[in-house]
RNA sequence: GGCCCGUUCGUCUAGGGGUUAGGACGCCAGGUUUUCAUCCUGGUAACAGGGGUUCGAUUCCCCUACGGGCUACCA
């Protein structure tokens, strides 16, 4: 068998949503599994949808998610160019090869024609297919005589190619995630392979692109289902073997009707792409991990049929399979994003997680020892969800609080807790081994000799050092901050409420 | 409307002719803890409906309903 090699065809009209990202991601994973190559592919034959900037977010956002391309525009490679807008003079010859053999024909209808005809079929509750029972009705190569059409060519008006869609015939089309689906020819129509641009349509361009690189298997979204007996039909008529297909279930909306789009991600507040662009904050942008955007998209619309949830990069290349790619369209959860970074973040060696941290650190103006910053993180990060939630969660290890929580004080601050406080302040003077194991024993100690409750105690004290009722242990705390902070802190807690 | 695809807890899903229909997210409760969270334990909750086939159907077949996609000189 020769080796596998799969492309990945976006267009580039703006940024790739997290639906693109997962086709290019499966795609991948099929091509590593079997040991093949990952081409990008870029189908630009459409200059009116041309969006600056485009091209280079896909490629910017597909190596952050770790998806590299073995072959594509900026990459070396026997098959390129990779860009079909430089591959424009190529496509020409194929159609007119179809042309000559009476495969294909020229078509002359201008778009208001058959506009008309849309609107009046509509009008009368059909529908307008320019296929065989019309198509001698209608201005082409087919309708006209030979003469007619030559005047036509040569006197430069416009025109179109279109495929002669074959009449009569059942077809059988394959497809890896749904098995046999049966088509009859007669309800396709003629469509559009060459517009009168001078650019291939995408029906075209993609056959011929995926010929001449070898494309195997071609796995896109589900939307191309219908057009899949077209692109078997325009291989039989090329007398070329089509590769394998498979069509991945659509990703739907979290909530509401339709399949994911850019503005479920405003309406829901999460991201929806894997950079941000422009005004929509990206999964990077927004804390996630690559590791866990890849985890939670390789789960969407496939599992390994195990319990194991969290996959490396490498154990999803191992583990998937194109047979357990679901066959129905899977609704977005957000929530369940979240709970992949959160296992993703608790994995992560907490000195990668500090040297992430002390950056935002920085921005705040605060320096600190790369080994405390550390030591904060093992402390707190098992209630973390995003290094951006280590600053709510530990903000009181670098800074003394400067507001303390309501109705926590209400609660806690009573009559005697002043002189409480003073007395703890007291014994950790004393304390001359200010670790966490002996400052426990030292409180616990006086707490039980004078027969006071625990939490008459702890609360207040937690509120004076950190601020809130929250945090990991309060004596790890302690030690972190240190006797002199933890007197000042005291201090002040004191004076705030006299 | 036409064509095509699909349908298991709220969501992602496993399973498959005879199962207490399993897991995960979420939610709820209990436990642990000086607090919050984590964690642990438990709970909640599903085979769209109707016909067949069969000793038996959630599983196979058909119909209906519902959902989705496509229906451009866009990809």
């Amino acid at each position: 068998m020769s080796k596998v090699r799969v492309r990945f065809a976006p267009s580039p009209t703006g940024a790739l949503h997290i639906g693109g990202v997962r086709t290019a991601l499966f795609n991948y994973l099929f091509a590593k599994k079997h040991g093949g190559d990952f081409i990008l592919r870029i189908e630009d034959t459409d200059q009116n949808r041309y969006v600056d900037g485009a091209e280079d977010y896909i490629m910017a956002a597909l190596d952050w998610c770790g998806i590299p391309f073995d072959e594509g525009p900026g990459k070396k490679g026997n098959h390129g160019p990779y860009r079909q807008s430089e591959r424009k003079g190529l496509y020409k010859n194929y159609v007119d090869e179809l042309v000559r053999d009476g495969k294909a024909y020229y078509a002359f209808d201008t778009s208001e024609t058959l506009e008309f005809h849309r609107k009046d079929h509509e009008a009368k509750g059909k529908t307008f297919i320019y296929n065989w029972h019309n198509r001698l009705k209608l201005t082409n190569s087919l309708s006209l005589s030979p003469e007619e059409v030559e005047a036509k060519l040569n006197s430069h008006d416009n025109y179109v190619i279109r495929f002669k869609c074959p009449q009569d015939e059942k077809l059988i089309l394959n497809d890896l995630v749904r098995g046999d689906i049966h088509i009859d020819t007669n309800t396709l129509d003629d469509k559009v392979l060459f517009k009168s641009d001078g650019m291939p349509t995408y029906h075209l361009a993609n056959i011929v692109d995926d010929r001449l690189m070898a494309i195997t298997h071609v796995i896109r979204g589900e939307e191309w289902l219908p057009s899949l007996a077209l692109h078997q039909l325009l291989y039989n008529a090329f007398g070329w073997q089509p590769p394998a297909f498979a069509h991945l279930p659509l990703i739907m909306k979290p909530i509401g009707k339709g399949k994911l789009s850019k503005r479920d991600g405003e309406k829901g507040g999460f991201p929806i792409f894997p950079l941000s662009w422009k005004d929509s904050i990206g999964y990077r942008e927004a804390g996630y991990f690559p590791e866990a955007v890849i985890n939670f998209l390789g789960f969407l619309g496939w599992n390994p049929g195990t319990a194991q949830e969290l996959f490396t990069k490498q154990e999803l290349i191992k583990a998937f399979s194109i047979e357990r790619v679901n066959k129905s369209g899977a609704r977005f959860d957000p929530e369940k994003t979240r709970w992949y970074n959160q296992q993703w973040l608790q994995q992560k060696p907490d000195v990668e997680l500090a040297l992430q941290f002390s950056e935002l650190l920085n921005e705040r103006a605060i320096v600190s020892k790369p080994d405390y910053v550390q030591k904060v993180i093992a402390l707190i990060k098992e209630r973390a969800v995003f290094v951006e939630d280590f600053w709510d969660l530990g903000h009181y290890f670098f800074k003394a609080p400067t507001s303390y929580n309501e109705k926590a004080l209400k609660k806690q601050w009573k009559e005697a807790t002043p002189q409480l406080m003073r007395e703890v302040a007291l014994i950790l003077k004393e304390n001359t081994d200010f670790t966490s194991q002996h400052i426990a024993q030292d409180i616990k100690n006086w707490i039980s000799q004078n027969g006071l409750s625990f939490g008459a105690v702890m609360g207040p004290l937690r509120l004076g050092l950190v601020g809130d009722l929250k945090g990991p242990d309060l004596f790890d705390i302690m030690e972190m901050i240190g006797k002199d902070a933890c007197l000042k802190r005291l201090i002040n807690i004191q004076n705030f409420n006299s």
